[in-house]
RNA sequence: GCGGAUAUAGCUCAAUGGCAGAGCGCUUGACUGUGGCUCAAGAUGUUGUGGGUUCGAGCCCCAUUAUCCGCCCCA
């Protein structure tokens, strides 16, 4: 007995059915994207560790990458992400490019890190940015491509939601609670956490973090306040923008909603499912005006978000969405009646499919019992039956499988019958 | 890196320390030119791996590996 040897931890097996779905969301995305006009592209899957150095987080580089040596000695790592790539690119070619720049792209990524619910170590992932615009209505169209999405896989908004806030109002308020500069890191990651800790749990660290009671109470006054975003002149145009471009149904503000990373710059939002048990976001990104500067283009406003493989596809099932699913290609059988007619029925194949149509025939002689029940597993929509009555006669019996009825159709007519 | 669970037929799972089972799936037949539904019969196991305790271990103990779930981080 050979030993069996399991896929690497973290991989995805994408069985036909599992294709399927990665295909639709690929489908569903690549319909969002170029409804607003987004070009696709796509970057290496592999990189040097040394452009992830530049930029991206500490934790995602060393703890987080796969990275190994290559034949000839150099460090590279498949990549984590695909921002660091798009900054390269650009700048590159940065003369020649028109802007804004809409581009999207849906591709594979890879994090070592450990694989639960709704995260693996090698997953597909939707970016989709613009370059060049610095306005919040640039934004509002970013969360609207979102908003598109979700509704074209049929999420309503009683089912997932986009909560939206912005880096500049929390300084604004953080300053008001004269929070110093050097503790609003530590005071986001605490805003970021506050949903999964108790709250008594919550207060405390917060206090250990050095906030007076004062700045405690008024960072949960401030959380709590669904309204602040009237005090933001870009909110209240995102949310006009939004409200224009009718998407605004699956837009919230939310002042508890920070983002981890760092680059963010203003705006920055992430959609949740309302009412599933997954606790994930479905997709998050935001604004991040000095990145492409940061690693040594020239400056360049923008924004965008990415959306992984895993989550949605949960979240789709969950929720009853999966688009059905038909194992076969084909949807019609050709069957084999016995060894002098296997010929005929191959010549037959061959004419259907030059017709256009999809179509098997058995690859080996059995029972017509067993030919049909095949179709009926493959959810084939028809069977044909070329048997010695109907050689002779120059016809062939057409069963449709899913009434059951069958007729015999003339060969000559037959490609005619079968077109839909 | 830390913590919690699980591992038995192809799949989902049962089985007081005492004969390893069910449902689904699979094969065959009822139906020698026709699937689904029904009925009947049948096949399928190194109980993850390695040790230990016991008259006797799927079950108890130790180790190990793998997987799942949570924390961290994040899509």
């Amino acid at each position: 007995m050979a030993k069996k040897i399991q896929a690497v931890k973290g991989t995805r097996e994408f069985y036909p059915q599992q294709m399927a779905l990665r295909n639709y969301i690929y489908e569903k995305v690549r319909a969002a994207a170029q409804a607003f006009g987004y070009q696709e592209w796509d970057a290496p899957f592999i990189e040097t560790i040394d452009l992830y150095a530049a930029k991206s987080g500490e934790e995602l580089v060393k703890q987080q990458s796969f990275t190994f040596q290559d034949r000839g000695g150099d460090f590279v790592t498949l990549r984590p992400e695909l921002t660091p790539s798009l900054a390269r690119m650009i700048a590159a070619k940065q003369g020649e490019l028109t802007f804004p720049l809409r581009w999207w792209s849906f591709g594979p990524f890879w994090r070592y890190e450990q694989p639960q619910k709704g995260r693996s170590r090698e997953f597909f992932q939707w970016n989709i940015d613009m370059l060049g615009a610095d306005t919040p209505e640039a934004d509002a169209e970013l969360i609207a491509v979102g908003a598109t999405f979700l509704r074209s896989v049929g999420l309503s908004p009683e089912r997932a939601l986009i909560y939206v806030n912005d880096r500049r109002l929390m300084d604004s308020q953080f300053d008001a609670l004269q929070i110093p500069a050097e503790k609003r890191l530590d005071v986001s990651n605490l805003i970021d956490r506050r949903a999964k800790m108790e709250s008594a749990k919550w207060d405390a660290y917060a206090l250990e973090l050095g906030l007076s009671q004062t700045q405690l109470d008024g960072l949960k006054s401030m959380l709590g306040d669904f309204d602040l975003w009237q005090k933001s002149p870009e909110l209240t145009r995102l949310f006009s923008a939004l409200e224009a471009l009718g998407a605004r149904e699956y837009v919230k503000f939310d002042p508890n909603i920070v983002r981890g990373l760092l680059y963010y710059t203003g705006t920055v939002f992430e959609a949740f499912d309302v009412s599933g048990s997954l606790k994930r976001a479905i997709f998050g990104g935001g604004r991040y005006d000095n990145l492409l500067a940061d690693v040594g283009g020239q400056p360049l406003p923008a924004v965008g978000f990415a959306m992984g493989d895993v989550v949605i596809g949960i979240i789709l099932q969950e929720a009853n969405l999966l688009p059905d699913f038909t194992p076969s290609p084909a949807q019609i059988l050709v069957t084999v009646f016995d060894e002098s007619l296997r010929t005929q029925s191959l010549v037959l194949s061959a004419e259907l499919r030059a017709a256009g149509l999809r179509v098997m025939v058995s690859p080996e002689l059995s029972k017509l019992q067993k030919q049909f029940k095949f179709a009926d597993k493959m959810k084939m929509k028809i069977a044909l039956v070329l048997g010695p009555d109907e050689a002779e006669k120059g016809t062939v019996v057409v069963k449709n499988l899913e009434s059951g009825e069958q007729v015999q159709v003339a060969r000559e007519a037959l490609v005619e019958f079968l077109k839909p």
